[in-house]
DNA sequence: ACTCTACGTCTGTTTGACAGACTCAGCCAG
DNA sequence: CTGGCTGAGTCTGTCAAACAGACGTAGAGT
C-alpha cells in the first residue's frame, strides 16, 4: 500500500454527509430513541422505561428529532383519557432504517455473547433473516467491501486548513 | 394501527446489540475518526487536521477503537524518519462500511446542500454510485421497508423493569 | 377533594468536550 | 553537540451536557 498522501485530505469535511449525519444521530441517546420508536415504542413513558434514559435526555433528543424532520408529534386519545402525543417516524426517519438494520447486523455479529444476538431482523414475505448489502446502480452485489470506494461528490469543498 | 402494548416492551434492552453498537459508536467523534480511516487517513496528525477533532479526543477514540479491535496500531517507518505508529481497520472494522455507507446514503439524501452531496460511493467495478440495500438470506431484495420486522434472537432475555 | 397516569422540567453533582499550551522522542543541519 | 523540526500525543482551565432523582402539571376517574 503506497504512503502517498490520501486523496481524501484535498476535500473538506464540512459538509461531509456523515458528519452532518453524526451531528444528530451522535449525540447521546438519539439512535436509542430511533430504535424504541422503530419497534414500535412511541410513548414517552414507555420509551423512557424501556431504554432507560433519563427522562430529560429523551426529552430533549425527542425535540432535537422533531426538530430535524425525523419523527413528528402526533396527538392520539385512549378511550376515557385526555389527549396525549406520540411520536412517529416522517419518511426522512423511516429512511434510517438501512443505518438501523447495519447497526443492528454488526452489533449482533461482533458484540453478542454466546447465546447469540438478542435480536434478528426478518423478512416479512419468507421469515428470512435479513441484512443490509451493498449494490450499485448499474445492479451488481458487491461482495468484496474493497470493491467500493468513496469519491467527492457534486457538492465537495476543498480542503482548507 | 393498533395501539396495543408493542412486542418489543416485552425483552431486555441491556444486551441490544444496536445499543451495544452505539457504546462504542455513540462516543463523540468516533465514527468522524472511522470515516477517516475508510478514507484512508491513518494517521493522528493528518486525522486530527483533516477531521478537525480535538487532539485529547482522538487520542480517546482511537485508544477505544483500539480497545474494542475495531482498528490496530502498527509501526511504520519513512525513510529517514524514525519509528512511528498509524491506525488501520482490523476486520471487525471492516465490517462497520454498511453502517458508513448507510449514513453517507441518508446524510447525501436528506442533510446536503443544494449542491448535491460532497462524498458519493461508487463500486469499483463499474464505477456506478454505490448504495447499501435489505436483502433476506433467501435471497429476496426488499424493497418495501415495511416488508422487515425485528423478532427476538437467541439471546433475547426478558425485560425486567 | 383526592388520587392516578402520562409527560415532562428542575436541581445539584460529576463527567466529558473544547481550545490551546506543553512535552517528548528521534532525526537532521550547522 | 546544540538547537530546530516533525509527529504524536498529554495537560490545563473553562464550559456544556449527562446522571439520578425529586418535583410539577393537566385532565380523567372515584
Amino acid at each position: 500500500m503506497s504512503t502517498s498522501a490520501p486523496a481524501a485530505l484535498a476535500w473538506s469535511t464540512d459538509n461531509c454527509p456523515v458528519g452532518r449525519a453524526m451531528d444528530i444521530l451522535g449525540e447521546s441517546g438519539t439512535v436509542i430513541v430511533l430504535r424504541e420508536i422503530f419497534n414500535g415504542v412511541r410513548r414517552f413513558e414507555l420509551m423512557q422505561r424501556h431504554s432507560g434514559l433519563s427522562r430529560a435526555v429523551l426529552s430533549h433528543r425527542l425535540a432535537l428529532l422533531v426538530e430535524h424532520g425525523i419523527v413528528q408529534r402526533v396527538a392520539y386519545r385512549e378511550p376515557g383519557d385526555r389527549e396525549r402525543h406520540e411520536y412517529r417516524l416522517t419518511q426522512r426517519g423511516f429512511d434510517l432504517q438501512p443505518v438501523m438494520v447495519a447497526l443492528a447486523d454488526w452489533g449482533g455479529r461482533h458484540l453478542s455473547g454466546a447465546d447469540g444476538p438478542a435480536v434478528e431482523v426478518e423478512h416479512a414475505g419468507c421469515g428470512a433473516r435479513a441484512h443490509v448489502a451493498l449494490v450499485c446502480e448499474d445492479g451488481h452485489q458487491i461482495d468484496r467491501l474493497r470493491d467500493v470506494r468513496t469519491r467527492p461528490g457534486p457538492g465537495a469543498l476543498p480542503f482548507t486548513p
